[in-house]
DNA sequence: CGCCATTATTTGCATTTACAAATAACAGCG
DNA sequence: CGCTGTTATTTGTAAATGCAAATAATGGCG
């Protein structure tokens, strides 16, 4: 166990790479991808989401994710929508299809949830999630002052 | 609050995003980038790894980790040697360029491990390590069967 | 020794990604 | 109402990525 196993970006990167890989290849055969998968799930959580809400809660930059939605649209998963209320934002919407697609997901996604946490007890599995959040939370805090100038 | 801020993955992704993209943002003006920086610290840990040994501790696709090799070759950070014991082997060192460099990175490095965990007290910090190690192993116990068939 | 299955790395190639610039529409103010 | 600065999204373009195939070398075994 060298230095790497004792810093925490490294343990973070290390355990949701592997995660991510292996649930690519999971969903490969349902014609879906990791990113599709992150775009469904924020959907499903909330349908109509702006393209920039999307990119904030899925962490796919904005540019990226027009192209990927492009591909979505065009599977028919996904529909655009000009927002009614301010027409530079563009809603997304899953479509029947996209939910159907969804549905499948799921499952495979909560059998993630558990085998990751494998070994966990409640209290325990609580206590990474809320770690998690904190992380985010303090870097999130060294990056806004950015926006904050002026 | 949605489904989504309970679900590990997501948040696990979310965490390891905001950190990488912060870090890289920071870097990218003394000429590096986050994955050159994983592989300088990994010969920082043991110089002389192999290729394979680099993908396996950075979590970079070996034909990735290829090509961005030949890139901090070019910029000579670090050098290629054929294994002598095997000659199907790489291994991978830094150069004097190169371990100037990695002294750079690894203030900027640490001070990330502090922002990331601030607020954490010393044994909140090592239960989240040791929690992130226990998610990487039990995802990797899912993935190691397929190794062992035959 | 020579063959064969296995392992380590690289290469081919199509896709994904990200930064920066461009476009489109808003909001406030003269 | 028509500027002006800001916000939301897309597009241009070059680089990074990853799967699969190719290459190179090993080890075991007849």
């Amino acid at each position: 166990m060298g230095p790497l196993d004792g810093y925490l970006p490294y343990l973070l990167n290390r355990a949701g790479s592997r995660i991510a890989t292996a649930f690519s290849e999971e969903v490969r055969p349902l014609g879906a991808t990791l990113q599709t998968w992150r775009v469904l799930a924020a959907l499903h959580e909330r349908d109509g989401r702006r393209m920039g809400d999307l990119s904030e809660t899925t962490s796919i930059e904005v540019s990226t994710l027009t192209r990927l939605v492009d591909g979505m649209e065009k599977k028919g998963l996904v529909s655009r929508r000009r927002d009614a209320a301010d027409a530079r934002a563009v809603t997304l919407h899953a479509t029947p299809a996209g939910r159907r697609l969804t549905q499948r997901l799921l499952p495979i996604a909560e059998r993630y949830e558990t085998v990751a946490l494998a070994g966990f007890n409640a209290v325990e599995a609580k206590a990474v999630k809320a770690a998690l959040r904190r992380l985010y939370a303090n870097i999130d805090a060294l990056e806004k002052p950015h926006r904050l100038r002026g």
